[in-house]
DNA sequence: GAAACGTGGGC
DNA sequence: TGCCCAAGTTT
């Protein structure tokens, strides 16, 4: 056994998370889900999505047997929405292709959608007990300053560097226990901003404890240039019903219900003309709603219209909700913000 | 290999 | 307010 793993099993029985909902399990489909969740996503957050979820969903064959719809709602607010669509379709290959079983072989999980080394890795050992690494920011931070790597972990270099690191420390038992100690004290004790690190087990031995280097490393992500993007939104609103469209996968919001977007609000009459058949409304309201993403900021400038049409007919990819339903469906966390508070 | 993909918390 | 980033993966 390396000093990290043996200081980290150590430490964990005192000091670990034990009591997160996912940890109760050792049930593969509850454990993946929850590792979905975690993609870039703080456990604090994840906690009420995941209960509820698998309230919902509590087995592989109802998450394959539920509409698409379904599932977005639950994941609505959650962010990375391409995550639900992979997990739909990864139950429904599960149900079809492994009678229902979640598999076993890191390989085969490996190929699955939405799963990447870290999380096959996170479900081989906490589901199962077998004995791979895992690579999440907690990780990285604790790698990273234990043996002093001043370069950002994301390039490739270093994220092979990392690996092998990881690979090299494994334990030769209780790997469960390791890999959650690994991301606890990345959590709690080798925090991002300062660390703790006369509570750390691990640093006797930690390269930027004893250089003074914690405040250097983790080195930071290279910075972009954040642009400013803007979109001409539209509250449609028929009596009590508010009229959203699907939106395209593989752009932002991809596969959820939003509300219809058009290049110029200029085009607005003509626009409502095409789709309803409506030549006279009320303009109700108009301002501005924003969407900060980690890659641009998206500034939408919305109208409110107001109409009362009876026997509108169904428009493909577009439905008509009561305005009181609005919390009840997948929409974009900034949208339904707006959305609120009409 | 860089960029896309969301949202909320911490400071 | 603004910036950084979190249990990453895909293209």
């Amino acid at each position: 056994m390396s000093f990290i793993s043996k200081q980290l099993i150590l430490w964990h029985k005192l000091y670990g998370r034990h009591k997160l909902p996912w940890q109760q399990t050792n049930n593969p489909y509850a454990i993946w889900i929850s590792e979905i969740m975690l993609q870039q996503t703080q456990v604090s957050t994840v906690i009420d999505y995941y209960k509820k979820f698998m309230q919902r969903f509590p087995s592989i064959e109802s998450l394959a047997n539920a509409e698409i719809d379904d599932v977005n709602e639950l994941w609505s607010g959650l962010g990375y929405y391409s995550r639900a669509r992979n997990i739909h379709t990864t139950a429904k290959i599960i149900l079809q292709e492994y009678n229902g079983i979640f598999p076993q072989k890191f390989e085969k999980i490996l190929e699955f959608p939405g799963i990447g080394r870290t999380t096959a890795g996170a479900i081989c050992s906490f589901a199962y007990g077998k004995n791979y690494p895992i690579l999440d920011g907690n990780v990285k931070r604790v790698f990273t300053r234990f043996y002093g790597i001043k370069e950002w972990s994301g390039k490739s270099k270093v994220e092979k560097e990392l690996w092998e690191i990881a690979d090299m420390n494994l334990p030769t038992l209780d790997i469960e226990i390791y890999n959650q100690a690994l991301m606890d004290l990345g959590a709690s004790v080798c925090s991002r901003g300062i660390p703790q690190c006369s509570k750390c087990p691990l640093s006797e031995s930690c390269k930027s404890f004893l250089n003074d280097w914690t405040k250097i490393i983790p080195a930071p992500k290279p910075k972009r240039l954040i642009p400013v993007k803007e979109g001409n939104i539209i509250i449609i609103q028929n009596d009590d019903s508010i009229l959203l469209v699907k939106r395209n996968l593989k752009q932002i919001w991809g596969g959820l219900w939003s509300l219809p977007e058009i290049e110029s609000h200029d085009d607005l009459n003509v626009w409502l003309f095409n789709l309803l058949g409506i030549t006279k409304y009320k303009l109700i309201d108009s301002g501005r709603c924003h969407a900060n993403f980690s890659h641009y900021k998206y500034v939408m400038h919305y109208k409110h219209i107001l109409f009362n049409k009876l026997n509108l007919k169904p428009i493909e990819n577009y439905i008509w909700i009561n305005r009181s339903n609005v919390g009840k469906i997948g929409l974009p966390a900034p949208i339904k913000k707006l959305l609120s508070t009409l």
